[in-house]
RNA sequence: GCUCCCUUCGUCUAGAGGCCUAGGACACGGCCCUCUCAAGGCUGGAACGCGGGUUCGAAUCCCGCAGGGAGCGCCA
């Protein structure tokens, strides 16, 4: 049985973005739902253009993300030996040739070929030259098939054919004896044994050339499937102005690695009607050959929608790491566990993400400062007091501090006083949080605990009586 | 300009000749549930780019057109 291998090869040029990533899930789904091998191979052959941030970005998203690889991360920019290694031999086998036009040579063949309404391309001028010429510092072409034609039995696409005639003997190694893109990504693939090559349907036009430099190498080319890129919002390329944020700032606003992933899939592949996927289910029912030819636009609020739906799902153990980063972020310090673990659950169905979740849950971990003017004048005055005046009593008997006993207490209450639990949890809300928004009350103060539930209790209840003079701090 | 690719609701998609009065999801509207906000349930509007064929029958097959994209670099 063969064994697949698959890779993901961004070239560290620009930080890594969802559209990369969606390719790699798919390289790493094919891989993993196959039993195969997944490799991470970095392309920095363009010292030039190459960073360390964007590596950085790869490797820490990749991570986040959970896309392990098996192997690597290779970097091309380590393999200098073995490629000069293949373009010798490949000149020895007459695959290959020096070059010796000047950039103003070839620019002038172009601009001339332009003029024409003619495919720019290199005529093959220097392709039978006899001898080297001492002191110039030639390029190296490959000797592309003239005639024939290459097919692509693309995995996406279908039958792709390409013919030689339209292809012309590209740059394998620059002037200076560095290789180049199209030559690297042919040897690594070989030496890596990678067979199924997941990429960008930007590629599909280098394919044939690829493949014909692998046949030339005496290598059975590997299985290809272009997948269809990823648009912006609005329909454009990503690119930063459109969107095309690193995968790292989806982790600081608030998503869970699952959700991105989850949505990445859906876009130009589904299961039936399914929608949420977890990592297991993707894996299982994901299939290279279901993925679509179209590209398809980006769209916020369905990721957002999908990233409640796993934060509803989500083992409360995954919740609360994330949620103290985010708190932590906001300058509120808890290692609080069970604080933290309590409030996901409380919260997790009326976010979006955990920054929201954060935001909205502050009063469960720090004192909140002035009531909200609108809520706090609706809801502490005069005839709620009284309410409130019992609520305390109540709650202050408590022998224990639970939801149910709470909810008994507050029950107790509104039926006493002949109203319905509306006119008693919305003041008890106000009081316990400063706002008319939270999670059950009878479960928000549950969490909030006994002593912090009955201070703010007191706070509330001398409220009531009269405001604080403007300006005076509230606790 | 040449070569290659793509085209179903606003968006993500189902759809491999009759199961399509084109299904699901997000978003949007309505209703229900309800201690707030949500979540959830029900429900409404919303699409086969255009034109020719083939066929008893086409979103599905063929041809053309239009529109969009990619490649044509000593970038990756």
């Amino acid at each position: 049985m063969s064994t697949v291998v698959t890779r993901f090869a961004p070239s560290p040029t620009g930080l890594l973005h969802i559209g990369g990533v969606r390719t790699a899930l798919f390289s790493w789904l094919y891989a993993r739902h196959h039993g195969g091998k997944f490799i991470l191979r970095v392309e920095d052959t363009d010292r030039e253009r190459s960073t360390e941030e964007a590596v950085k970005v790869i490797l820490d998203g990749m991570a986040w993300l959970g896309l392990s690889a098996d192997e690597g991360p290779y970097y091309q920019s380590r393999r200098s030996n073995r490629y000069r290694e293949v373009l010798t031999q490949m000149r020895a086998s007459g695959h290959a040739y020096y070059c010796y036009c000047s950039k103003a040579q070839l620019e002038e063949l172009r601009s001339r070929q332009l003029a024409a309404k003619q495919k720019p391309r290199y005529d093959g001028r220097c392709r039978d030259l006899k001898e080297t010429r001492a002191g110039a510092e030639p390029v190296i072409r490959f000797r592309n098939p003239t005639d024939g034609e290459v097919v692509v039995d693309d995995q996406v696409h279908g039958r792709v054919m390409f013919q030689n005639s339209e292809l012309d003997d590209l740059i394998i190694a620059r002037s200076d004896g560095t290789p180049t893109y199209n030559f690297c990504v042919v040897v690594d693939d070989l030496d890596m044994g990678v067979t199924h090559v997941i990429r960008g349907d930007d590629h599909l036009n280098n394919t044939p050339r690829q493949m014909n430099m692998l046949l030339a190498l005496g290598a059975t080319p590997p299985v290809y499937a272009h997948v269809p890129m990823i648009l912006g919002a609005d329909g454009a390329k990503l690119s930063k102005r459109h969107g095309a944020v690193s995968v790292l700032q989806y982790q600081e606003e608030g998503y869970l690695p699952d959700a991105l992933l989850n949505y990445l899939v859906r876009m130009g592949w589904s299961h039936g009607d399914q929608e949420v996927f977890s990592r297991a289910e993707m894996i299982a029912a994901f299939d290279i050959r279901d993925v679509n030819k179209a590209a398809s636009a980006f769209n916020a609020d369905k990721l957002l929608w999908l990233n409640q739906q796993h934060m509803m799902r989500s083992p409360l153990a995954t919740l609360a790491g994330p949620l103290r980063a985010q708190l932590a972020s906001m300058g509120v310090q808890t290692d609080d566990l069970g604080l933290l673990e309590g409030v996901a659950n409380a919260q997790r169905e009326r976010c979006k993400t955990l920054r929201e979740m954060a935001v909205n849950s502050l009063y469960f971990f720090k004192d909140f400062g002035a009531y909200e003017t609108k809520a706090a004048s609706k809801f502490l005055n005069a005839d709620s007091a009284p309410i409130l005046q019992q609520l305390s009593e109540g709650l202050a008997g408590l022998a224990d501090w639970d939801a149910a006993a709470i909810h008994a207490t507050i029950a107790a209450v509104a039926e006493r006083a002949g109203a319905g639990l509306g006119k008693v949890a919305q003041p008890l809300r106000v009081a316990m949080t400063g706002g008319p928004v939270s999670p059950p009350i009878d479960l928000t103060v549950s969490l909030l605990g006994r002593e912090r539930a009955l201070a703010r209790m007191q706070r509330a209840l001398s409220y009531t009586k009269g405001p604080p003079p403007a300006g005076a701090p509230g606790t």
